[in-house]
DNA sequence: CGAAGACTTGACGGCGGTCAACATTGGTGG
DNA sequence: CCACCAATGTTGACCGCCGTCAAGTCTTCG
């Protein structure tokens, strides 16, 4: 169980759990991969809750208590050293699940953290499990959401070894407008995005002071521009330039059969 | 299929392939998921090779030929930039099976690299992949593997983005020998290791001229000591005190039943 | 023995960190 | 509605870790 979330928590009625075919051509989740269509499985339960303060869902050194999947908003997973440093893992958009590693039953060896205004799904961990262990259509979708996150992860440790802090962060700018596209099209170039300086810096490994910098060098430059929780990306061809971005990585389509 | 190989080239005699029991406790690759063991699935044909000089197995961008797993000797993943910059993913040691990417159908987005004298065992694809989708046990292992590399990557991502040369290279170094004695007892504190600094520098974000200074400076302090193409740990509590090593993320047990 | 690759060391410079001061924003209560 | 306060963002001065360039030395192997 969780704190920090509003008094709103809510059981899907019956009416919202369509039937869901489980066989066919299309993928249980859909070909985004978007978890959020786990609560079409007949007999799975979700409290949804909205998070109004900054709230830690899963801790590292505990296993997890429940499945969790990201509705709306932003979340992030990360790591922390013991002097206090903090490595930001990978950014949770709506859709994605609050780690994979919460079906292994073992203490998790990372943290989750969601941002405010945030609505959260939370799932009973035996019945995902249980789920995922007997629908040959789930376990696709495991498999296939475990390497759209590997190829994430080895393009973060890309980007902080072999990146200027430049390339770097114009690189993750474009990997949010790309992965937020994937799954509702984005307009004007710009998307919400309601994280703070500190957060791109503990993701880029770099100080905010840096990540100040050189978000200003981008927007003298007409590449990008972050203002009230909001990202513009004003010259999509420069920037993809500058950071060598290649999509392929984000959309492949990962297919077990 | 996959040039600059030994001629010596393998077929398993059927007395090699013992049979094997799926059921039990036993996961069917064992407690420390050493994917040589997938040889003793009957059926499953392997073709063994020694490798004479680095060699390419996997491609960037291409599908993967054949299911690897590397027997003996060193290899690591890796990501290649347009202007040549290089990001080494992770290493293989042996036990570890080249990438489990090769399961998806799908163009990889990294390459694998063997170093000369390693060798390696290719399986095939349609077959393991065929065994992956109807052997509970060998499913498990699939997870519970890449359960253990994400912890890698995770970790490597931390140590590019938060931890300085020094706490870098002790950090990998640390990891090194923790990882080779989970499969087989590591003697003298010394094991191995035929990396040259070029490819530590590309594993940790640093040049080779930074990684050699680095060295220097490690074995100066009495840490470890690397020379001809063997690590040693001179004084492992100090070394895990400056990396902030925590050897949990390699060991847990990460099961999925 | 010769050549190519790997390792080593020094001098110098720049990217990004550190420290410090201040501006801006947003939320809270009077 | 405004005063206050904490969190966040911004800018400048300075410094140090690590990159760059260059010139070796050592090792390996044909």
């Amino acid at each position: 169980m969780v704190e920090n979330y509003s008094t709103a928590s809510v059981r899907h009625s019956e009416a919202m759990l369509g039937q869901h075919s489980l066989g066919g051509d299309d993928p249980l989740l859909g070909p985004a991969l978007d978890w959020r269509r786990l609560s079409q499985i007949q007999g799975l339960g979700v409290r949804q809750s909205v998070v109004t303060k900054s709230t830690t869902i899963l801790r590292q050194g505990y296993p997890a208590s429940a499945f969790f999947v990201l509705f709306e908003g932003w979340g992030f997973k990360y790591k922390q050293l013991g002097d206090g440093r903090r490595q930001i893992l990978s950014f949770l958009l709506p859709g994605d699940p609050a780690t994979l590693s919460a079906l292994s039953t073992t203490p998790l060896n990372h943290s989750v953290q969601m941002l405010p205004g945030s609505v959260i799904g939370e799932f009973d961990l035996a019945i995902v499990q249980h789920n995922a262990a007997v629908d040959r259509n789930l376990q696709n979708c495991v498999l296939a959401t475990y390497e759209h996150e590997f190829a994430r992860a080895d393009e973060l440790a890309t980007n902080l070894g072999r990146r200027s802090a430049k390339e770097r962060i114009a690189h993750m700018m474009l990997e949010f407008v790309t992965r937020i596209n994937l799954r509702s099209p984005v307009r004007d170039r710009s998307i919400p995005m309601p994280l703070r300086q500190s957060h791109l810096a503990d993701a880029l490994g770099l100080t905010t002071i840096h990540v100040n910098r050189t978000l200003r060098a981008l927007r003298d430059g007409n590449l990008i521009d972050i203002r009230g929780g909001v990202l513009q990306i004003l010259n999509r061809k420069a920037l993809i330039t500058l950071a060598n971005f290649d999509e392929k990585y984000l959309s492949g389509n990962k297919s077990f059969e």
